[in-house]
DNA sequence: CACAAAATTCTGGTTAACCAATATTATAAA
DNA sequence: TTTATAATATTGGTTAACCAGAATTTTGTG
């Protein structure tokens, strides 16, 4: 387990190494957005690593929209200038490994606004989803078995009917973190379960009546007890 | 560049064929969380696809948590429940490309959320960074010139000022999104630009003395045209 | 010289062979 | 029969050869 963390480790430091010297050769060889940057095997060569290693870090920066391949044509600098880019490559470079509570801080923001948008946006549809998850989520409880998974499908249907894909999408991103420290940390209690039954319907309610205050308002009931053991084990 | 868009929508759906194929194969097996699938040769074989659009597949699940990749050992279901599994991977399959819209409506909601924490916990370093990025702006308008990167360099100060990796990833991860559509719609004009310099400046100075509320309300204020632009076009 | 056409080079993407580590099976000793 | 050991098969990851298409250069023609 634990090597398999210095492997991954090891990966990610080689890949920041071979993202800044991208951003490097950039400055250096002063290209502009829209330029050319020189071809996986030449880059692979000069960095003295094999070209997957090279692929596997342009695809990263084409991910945040440095970087623009296009088949048998080129790599290409993105239509930012070098200020932004070295900027967000030096960003890039920084990131850190999400910690429980900047994941809980940023979801309790989510949900926040994806119920309240939910509420004034939501389709028909998007409330069958969302009495389907939860029900199921009720389902477990009462049967007292675990229903993380329920709980959060709950809250990825208000995503979902909240029209906005962006945040849908963010939402999904971060989900996996919440429930890897969620077991980890051991979050979830029977009690806390049980009054998330009628939470949960407090906020279906809510977004079914197309009443964005009383949504939020809802949701800041059902994330306070965890809102205040985030805070209290950082 | 039409081509070039249907190559992308191309790959893409191939990808969705085998995300969904492998869900499929979960089901039909039964599979329960911490099960081994098979091996990527095995599903390239069943599916009829190359190795490598498995492994491009199998890559996109790990990034969303639902697979783990073991180096030499296998790929196996991560520690969430079928119901969440199929949930969350139909979910994936639907995620539409970001409109503008969302963009915005969801970089304001990060925005207020970022200038709040960074007024809060900022360390004298994180001001230093935002002034330079604040004075690049201004020394940019002030000649005339297009100062979008430097804007937005200044906001991801404010966002790794926020003390918050999640929240900073985030931003990190909508900024191409935004600098494209930015462009795209010619939402920059040069009198907000000249407006921007003060509203910048009063942010950093509320940021500075680590007035939350004031922050807030500065961010409010600058992306107050942002805003209704944004609910006009759409 | 100008310009079109053909040959060549170069590109990112794909495929298949290979590697080292692991998991499994077969074997043998107790 | 059990258990330790060795041989084998299987795994995800890596490397190198290959591909089709784009870009460039060379060639041919007026």
């Amino acid at each position: 387990m634990k090597l398999e963390i210095n492997v991954k480790n090891d990966n990610r430091e080689v890949q920041n190494t071979i993202i800044s010297q991208i951003r490097d050769l950039i400055n250096y060889k002063n290209l502009e957005p829209g330029d050319k940057i020189p071809s996986e095997r030449m880059l692979s060569d000069k960095f003295g690593v094999s070209r997957s290693n090279v692929r596997d870090a342009i695809q990263k920066l084409e991910f945040y929209g440095i970087l623009s391949s296009i088949p048998q044509s080129g790599t290409f600098v993105a239509n930012i200038g070098v200020t932004a880019l070295n900027g967000m490559i030096d960003d890039i470079l920084r990131l850190k490994e999400p910690d429980f509570k900047s994941l809980v801080e940023t979801r309790i923001l989510l949900e926040l606004k994806t119920a309240r948008l939910a509420s004034l946006r939501r389709t028909e549809a998007d409330l069958i989803q969302m009495e389907d998850a939860l029900n199921a989520y009720r389902e477990k409880v009462i049967n007292g078995e675990k229903a993380v998974e329920e709980d959060l499908l709950f809250h990825l249907a208000i995503a979902k009917a909240s029209g906005n894909s962006t945040l849908n999408t963010l939402m999904l991103m971060i989900t996996p973190g919440i429930i890897t420290n969620f077991e980890e940390y051991h979050v979830c209690s029977e009690d806390l379960a049980f009054n998330g039954i009628q939470e949960h319907r407090d906020i279906f309610e809510a977004i079914k009546a197309k009443n964005p205050g009383l949504a939020k308002e809802k949701v800041k009931v059902h994330f306070k007890a965890l809102y205040q053991y985030c805070y209290s084990i950082s």
